[in-house]
RNA sequence: GGAGAGGUGGCCGAGUGGUUGAAGGCACCGGUCUUGAAAACCGGCAUACCGAAAGGUAUCGGGGGUUCGAAUCCCCCCCUCUCCGCCA
């Protein structure tokens, strides 16, 4: 959510910003047409609601007093008449400005490029010609997609044996490195959220479309670790800053309108494994904690040995939330192009706005936003396909990355069953 | 699912229709005292919005209603707790 006293004081920075994000600054216009009639309405409303407290006050001081208050009555009788119409029409306006201000876009971060994604660095070896995961998997007995379709539907599916060993080991090497080597707290949070939570990261309700809800009990399956791991420390003053949390949750996803896109394998499903990092910082370490978030996440495709590179998203290409993020890229073989498997982003104060987390900047001192982050580290099931792709050798087996074997009682490799 | 209790400020907790934004305590901030700290004592201390300011308005889980006036009364919803039932 955009600071409206930030928007009206400056609207020809926040239009820019829009516009470099490809909005309609239109709708700045609209917003601040609603603020001036708010505020009219505010002053009017509240002239009315003081004339009937001090009358109403005089009535009970009359009361007491034993004189008769029906004179007084009347008065007041005459302003119930027009304050009922003021308030809803504040109401009103205020409920549009505040529908408006929650469809509203972050701004991007200056630095950040327009038009084309800038690739910042490449790591590794990418081989042009290789097997598509979803060949290797089936053909090892590790993937199972038909069935995934059976029990639940198109872009469902099912690991089996190995296919399901590989993806705990990648779970739990993956915490483990976060938790042992970077820092970060463990949290297992609860994979069905309230739309409350929803609204504060903000996916709802601009893309309500998105995710999938269980209308009747008013909550949403998690489309990324990232919504009930920020909305942790909703309404929360913290007192301890910055926080680290790392979360594994499976995520969900409608991929409404993505209908003949990537049909085939693990690229695009309906439900994936995913581990986030997320971050609480203050306002002026947000810059320096999504360096060293990507490169948390970027700790995971290097010991794992898979090539990727780094790219800066450009302003038109941003989260709807997000004021800058770096995307991380896998080598995909057997697809034969860099696969998004991490996006690492800064918040600002966006989010903790709209969920109104914030701290002290000194004791007794007035509570300010703070800055929220995360990343994914990473999307486990892409990892799992770039394992099988990457690691395929002209035997058909699989070689398994050096750091993954203890997770998987020391194996080498996976081979088909004799 | 059945029965009951309850949701008040950063926290605990008074308050059942009229200067109550809300007693008291804790925490926090400033001061006195002290070599320093603690204790004690004195003072301060909610948030948001409107306003140049003075000041005003709103907020006691959320929404609606009654009333000249609601934290207090009525209705609906949400949440928490206790007991019973069921259950991994």
């Amino acid at each position: 959510m955009l600071d409206l006293n930030a928007v009206r004081n400056d609207p020809e920075t926040y239009r820019a910003g829009l516009r470099r994000r490809g909005e309609e600054p239109v709708i700045l216009e609209k917003l601040l047409e609603l603020d001036q009639r708010r505020r009219l309405l505010i002053r009017e409303v509240e002239e009315l609601q003081s004339q009937r407290n001090s009358l109403s006050r005089e009535i009970g001081f009359a009361k007491r007093g034993g004189g008769d208050p029906a004179e007084i009555i009347s008065r007041v009788q005459e302003i119930k008449k027009v304050l009922p119409e003021r308030e809803a029409e504040l109401k009103a306006v205020a409920s549009e400005l505040e529908r408006l201000l929650l469809e509203i876009p972050n701004l991007p971060a200056p630095e950040i490029p327009d038009g084309e994604p800038r690739i910042l660095k490449t790591v590794g070896d990418t081989p042009r010609h290789g097997t598509p995961h979803w060949e290797i998997g089936e053909r090892l007995g590790m993937l199972d997609t038909a069935r995934g379709v059976k029990v639940a539907q198109a872009r469902f599916y099912l690991l089996r044996g190995d296919g399901a060993a590989l993806e705990r080991a990648l779970i739990s090497f993956m915490l483990d490195l976060q938790i042992q080597k970077r820092g970060y707290q463990e949290v297992i949070p609860p994979f069905l959220v309230n739309l409350d939570s929803m609204t504060g990261t903000g996916q709802y309700p601009k893309f309500a479309e998105d995710f999938f809800t269980c209308e009747k009990d008013g909550l949403a399956l998690v489309p990324t670790a990232e919504v009930p791991v920020t909305n942790l420390h909703r309404d929360e003053i913290l007192e301890e800053l910055p926080l680290k949390y790392t979360a594994w949750t499976p995520c969900f996803r409608r991929e409404a309108g993505s209908y003949g896109k990537e049909t085939r394998g693990l690229i695009r499903v309906h439900q994936f494994n995913k581990i986030e990092l997320v971050r609480f910082t203050k306002p002026g370490e947000s810059d320096a904690a999504l360096e060293e978030l990507t490169a948390d996440a970027e700790s995971v495709l290097e010991t794992l040995g898979l090539p990727y590179r780094r790219v800066v998203l450009p302003a038109d290409d941003l989260g709807f939330s997000a004021r800058k993020t770096y995307d991380l890229e896998v080598w995909m073989p057997g697809v034969e192009r860099y696969v998004e498997i991490s996006s690492c982003s800064n918040f600002g104060d966006f989010q903790a706005r709209r969920m109104r987390i914030r701290y002290r900047p000194k004791p007794g001192a007035k509570p300010q936003f703070v800055h929220t982050l995360n990343g994914s580290a990473l999307a486990v099931g892409r990892t799992w396909a770039a394992i099988l792709e990457n690691g395929f050798r002209e035997d058909g087996s699989v070689e398994i990355p050096p750091v993954l074997r203890p997770y998987l009682n020391g194996r080498v490799r996976f081979e088909a069953a004799s």
